[in-house]
RNA sequence: GAAGGUGUAGCUCAGCUGGUAGAGCAGCGGCCUUUUAAGCCGUGGGUCGUGGGUUCGAUUCCCGCCACCUUCACCA
């Protein structure tokens, strides 16, 4: 086979293509088909006592190497960490020694030796056998390390943001905080399943392509299904689907998916991003309120050991409970006015007065979700509640019962982020019937983002869906959280690029 | 979509007010059988993001374009 790629091959990689020539040459297949391993680099490391003076095998990627004519040392990296492995020439035998002459930072190697520590005091495999596993035909970015009173400071680190993204498998082989990150972002996606699963809520899968899109106000990918000739929506939210599935009788049901929004893309926007939405019989958004800070709480125990955090230099505690403040009543504490049962216009006006990005056509729920962004959210920096939001901004959600002008609905914030929505849902056919038509009504009057009246929905409502509170929470906000990332790409593993080239 | 920033060797970066480029690591050759940012000696490597323009001459100045980053807009 002629791989006839169009790159020009660099100098490195001409070296490396001719150091494979030659291992072909003598008879050693470059690329192995398997390799018996008894360890992981970890518990070599951490077992010493135990496994000292006896035999392990361990393979992984050379992370360095310092090679002194008949013998050398090298580390290599396997998924657990990294080891020091010592080969002699008079050990492993002048044809291994050759083999090792030609293999290079970035190769795949299996190494079988007795584990010592050498006379720095550091654990190291003595090999006794060497095999080439994978030959590696392009240079990985070399980081150096060294450890300082402790700490182990990095050099010349691999730090290109866009060649991170582009190419996250360099990040991951050679940046192991990058790494920690995706191993902590599954752990917290396990704690989650783990959490409902053990109150016995019912992990579910709903459609990805839908016929009609809804559950958030968002603008969505559109696609086309040739067989059926129509147009389908990848979803931006599983809520109606999840909520029919109440209907039918589930209890509880939760999904964790991929959500798709045809939006910006900034440091906490990706288009695709995660979510996990739970719906709950007969409980209502009180329920719900405790449930997410209890479960975030326990898992910010189980993944940072901790509930109280430090991101981006601030800490966070999210020792319940958390602050529950209402939403008129943050606006008063923020901007110093009542806004409470205020007219569109007085509204309109207040917005102006703050110097919120107001637009005359905007409606009064409009007016204050901007007055809510700019003047409230940025100041909730500990986990905080905000509550009741005004009718016209939750198209979903059941009408407070204590006022018929709010909703029973909160988001959570965290360092002036959300990271939830919930509400007690709305299972008032007639009533989810009007609030649809005020969305349709938004629609026609140039709200690109209003909901579509889903009629299905509709007369799944009409069955009757036991009251129920439902819950969607940003899975990647929460990881940012816990890995102290600044940026959604830094929790995702392939964030959305423009093509190269 | 707007503004600002960045783009130089495989990686991390220098390059002052224009004279066709440097370092460290990585690579290659040599010495070296307990090193660890290994060391010592020697050495190769660049369409300076891309396309134009100004100029005798552009990595450097000007304009367009591309990508990434930040902020804003959009966005639960």
């Amino acid at each position: 086979m002629q791989d006839n790629h169009q790159e020009e091959l660099n100098d490195l990689m001409k070296v490396r293509r001719a150091k494979l020539a030659r291992l072909q040459e003598m008879q050693v297949q470059p690329f192995a088909y398997s390799f018996v391993r008894d360890h992981s680099a970890r518990e070599v490391l951490d077992r010493f006592e135990e496994l000292e003076e006896k035999s392990v095998a361990v393979a992984g990627r050379i992370m360095a190497l310092r090679s002194m004519g008949k013998a050398a040392f090298a580390h290599i990296a396997d998924s657990s960490g990294r080891i020091q492995i010592y080969l002699r020439r008079d050990q492993v035998g002048d044809q291994a020694y050759e083999v090792f002459d030609l293999t290079d930072i970035g190769d795949i190697v299996g190494v079988t030796g007795t584990v010592h520590k050498t006379r720095t005091g550091e654990i190291t495999i003595f090999a006794q056998k060497f095999e080439l596993l994978t030959k590696s035909l392009r240079p990985m970015p070399v980081v150096k390390e060294r450890v300082e009173e402790g700490q182990t400071v990095t050099y010349d680190a691999f730090a290109d943001t866009e060649l991170r993204y582009r190419q996250r498998y360099l990040d991951l082989m050679v940046n192991r905080e990058v790494r920690q990150a995706f191993v902590t972002r599954s752990r917290i996606i396990t704690a989650v399943r783990r959490y409902l699963d053990g109150r016995g809520y019912l992990e579910v899968e709903t459609p990805v392509l839908q016929p009609l899109y809804g559950g958030a106000a968002a603008r969505p990918f559109v696609t086309h299904h040739n067989a059926l000739d129509m147009t389908l929506y990848l979803r931006i939210a599983d809520e109606l689907y999840l909520k029919r599935l109440i209907v039918g009788g589930f209890d509880g049901v939760y999904e964790i998916s991929k959500d798709f929004r045809n939006e910006g893309i900034d440091r906490s926007h990706n288009p695709e991003f995660t979510m996990m939405e739970l719906y709950v019989a007969y409980e209502d958004y009180t329920f719900m309120l405790n449930l997410v800070e209890e479960m975030v709480g326990a898992i910010a125990r189980e993944v940072c050991g901790d509930a109280k955090i430090s991101y981006q230099g601030q800490e966070l505690d999210f020792t319940a409970p958390w602050p529950r403040v209402r939403m008129f009543e943050a606006l008063q504490r923020y901007t110093g006015m009542d806004l409470y049962g205020k007219s569109r216009d007085e509204l309109y006006a207040a917005a102006r007065e703050l110097h919120c990005e107001v637009e005359p056509f905007m409606e009064s729920g409009k007016i204050l979700d901007e007055i809510v962004k700019e003047k409230v959210e940025p100041h909730l920096i500990q986990p905080t509640f905000l509550c009741d939001y005004p009718v016209e901004l939750s198209p979903l959600a059941k009408r407070h019962r204590d006022d018929p002008r709010l909703v029973e609905r909160f988001e959570a914030f965290v360092a002036g982020r959300e990271i939830c929505n919930a509400f007690s849902e709305l299972n008032d056919p007639i009533d989810q019937r009007s609030r649809f038509e005020q969305q349709m009504k938004a629609r026609a009057a140039g709200d690109e983002e209003a909901q579509l009246l889903d009629e299905d929905f509709l007369r799944a409502l009409e069955h009757g869906m036991p009251p129920t509170a439902g819950l969607g929470l940003g899975i990647d906000r929460l990881v940012m959280l816990l890995t102290d990332s600044a940026s959604i790409r830094d929790v995702i593993l392939f964030p959305t690029m423009r093509p190269e080239l």
